[in-house]
DNA sequence: ATGAAAGCGCTAACAA
DNA sequence: TTGTTAGCGCTTTCAT
């Protein structure tokens, strides 16, 4: 392997062209207008620039000059199209604005979580967006201290402006769709409509539940404790509570709402067991899309949330002057059963 | 909003500490041992930095060291079930080494791709990982100008050391799982087996077709160039080309094998429009996996890469002494239909 | 066992 | 219109 020369600097293509290097930093930036350099000695500095194949380093200028270029972002884990799609749209806002996005994971744990965020402001991120934050109060913190802006994304935090789904407005449509669609509706155990998965102590949870409980109510039909199966995320656990509740119902209720899709995986494991027929009778929704779940052999409601509008709104907000703590709603659509959903980037495999 | 004071710096801790500012970056960095720092300093200095929420500041050490402890990967796309995947491998990779990952995608083109590699070189990158490069021979002239040590994903470069999922293999076997489920088995074009979705251009698309055609021809059923439909990775386009094979054939073929999920969503899309009936006496398979695609109403043969285990392998060939140009294949799974399958993270929500 | 000083590559004030 | 200079915060010789 041939070992390269050293990367060239401003102070080689001054030694080049004759220049100065604060006039080569000057005209290979943006202000060399204000700096009056002559058009011709912009020109002769960029073209042996671009012969050295000169490129700034970024950790002089940022050390220089206070800022780095990087944004970052931090959410729960790249595996999940929820999330994935908010690193896609991330990604795209930052380039938009010659911004390099450092996107890091934090497993939903609150020792890494703020490892990372320790982290980011080492490398002096210009501003910090966290999604699905488990301890906000201690991010806000971190951030005051480093002077950072930043924003939450998906939960809440009292100490930044939010952006975030509107959870009970959307799980609320989804309850009412389920409701409308169930051909049964009487006040028996299995007459009811279950609410399984996820963790109730998490914001958007509780948010959802909350609606799911206020349309029933509203119904006539208030929710009982054992109606709600807020069993995590993992496939496994749903899997192992939907097959202990028909156990006890007899039968699939009339009606489910699963809340995550790794949720859903799990319910899906168990009702490939059933024959089809016993899913007749039952009216399934779940809060998050995913294509291939629009196409199983029952209707499935699904709620997709807006990531691309979430991180937009977070990117105006963190840019806004004043830079204020207020909390805006996004709205996450309803998808009906077997629709073939167009995604900004579905389109791209 | 409260206006914080400026970070704190090793100078600042020097100063409370009463020692100089080369005695604290020793005392705060590992190599205080082989400077003799006496054990008493070393924990005063730490005890200050605490108290002062003092941060390395990465920029700086960076400068100095020449090394940023920024690691860079590329990937076409976040939004992806295996390229996401990649990601979280990658990130908690990275973080064992105690590197800060930076995630880029290039949406597949060159142009974008350069950029990105220039950018990361641009922040002193210590290592590069280029995940379905579009342009190998580019990435490796300018990683060797940056003297940067990359790895090539997924798509092998002839210029550093590579690691690929096995296509070939994933797909021969593939095809022969279709071949042996097949019902019919005659050479009418109804009875033929068909190749859809992908870039033939594309180096994992052609490795696929490569087998597909060979073990078709091995069966005594050579393959004619209408049966592969390189139609691209649009579900849109995959939806317009099974309808219109579907049209020519007069029913769906004997068996059709779909080479992405994201032109699965689209067969899907036509599929779907048909009697369950119709699709009794066809067989399908897809290149890739998706849990919920694995529970569809019929039955899906499908292949899962290993994306953590081609990173795993990525991170080795690139920290390897000597930095060797070798080519390392990862073997993807096959799965059968209906498996309800326990992913690394889909255990997580 | 510790301090002084140079310098990584860049930008911005200030001079000329 | 351009050059000189200081300094961002850190690490690393070289002295002591």
């Amino acid at each position: 392997m041939i070992r390269a020369t050293r990367k060239s600097t401003i102070y080689d293509i001054a030694r080049l062209s004759g220049a100065s290097p604060s006039t080569v930093s000057a005209a290979l930036g943006e202000n060399w207008r204000k700096r009056r350099i002559a058009e011709a000695t912009v020109e002769t500095i960029r073209r042996i620039a671009t012969e050295q194949g000169y490129s700034t380093n970024m950790q002089a200028r940022g050390l220089r000059k206070a800022r780095s270029g990087l944004v970052g972002m931090v959410i729960p884990l790249h595996d999940n199209r929820f999330f994935s799609s908010m690193s896609q749209s991330f990604e795209a806002l930052a380039r938009d604005r010659g911004q390099v996005p450092v996107i890091a994971s934090s497993m939903r744990d609150p020792t890494e979580e703020r490892r990372i965020v320790e982290t980011l402001i080492s490398y002096a991120v210009d501003y910090l967006f966290i999604a699905g934050a488990t301890d906000p109060e201690a991010v806000t913190a971190m951030c005051r201290a480093a002077d950072l802006r930043h924003v939450f994304v998906d939960l809440p935090g009292r100490g930044a402006p939010s952006v975030v789904s509107d959870n009970y407005k959307g799980a609320y449509d989804l309850t009412q769709r389920l409701l409308a669609d169930r051909t049964i509706s009487g006040q028996t155990p299995r007459d009811r409509i279950y609410f399984i998965g996820g963790d109730d102590t998490d914001y958007a949870s509780a948010c959802r539940i909350a609606a799911f409980r206020d349309v029933l109510a509203n119904a006539g039909q208030p929710v009982l404790p054992e109606q709600i199966i807020a069993c995590g995320y993992a496939p496994r656990s749903a899997t192992r509570e939907i097959a202990a509740l028909c156990d006890r119902l007899g039968s699939l209720p009339s009606g489910v709402f699963v809340n995550s899709l790794t949720a859903f995986e799990g319910v899906l494991g168990h009702l490939s067991s059933l024959p089809l027929e016993s899913l007749r009778n039952s009216v399934i929704g779940c809060y998050d899309y995913d294509p291939f779940a629009a196409y199983l052999q029952f209707p499935v409601h699904m709620v997709r949330q807006d990531a691309h509008g979430l991180i937009r709104e977070a990117y105006r907000m963190i840019e806004e002057d004043p830079y204020d703590l207020v909390l805006t709603m996004v709205e996450p659509e309803q998808i009906a059963p077997r629709t073939y959903y167009d995604s900004p980037f579905s389109d791209r495999g």
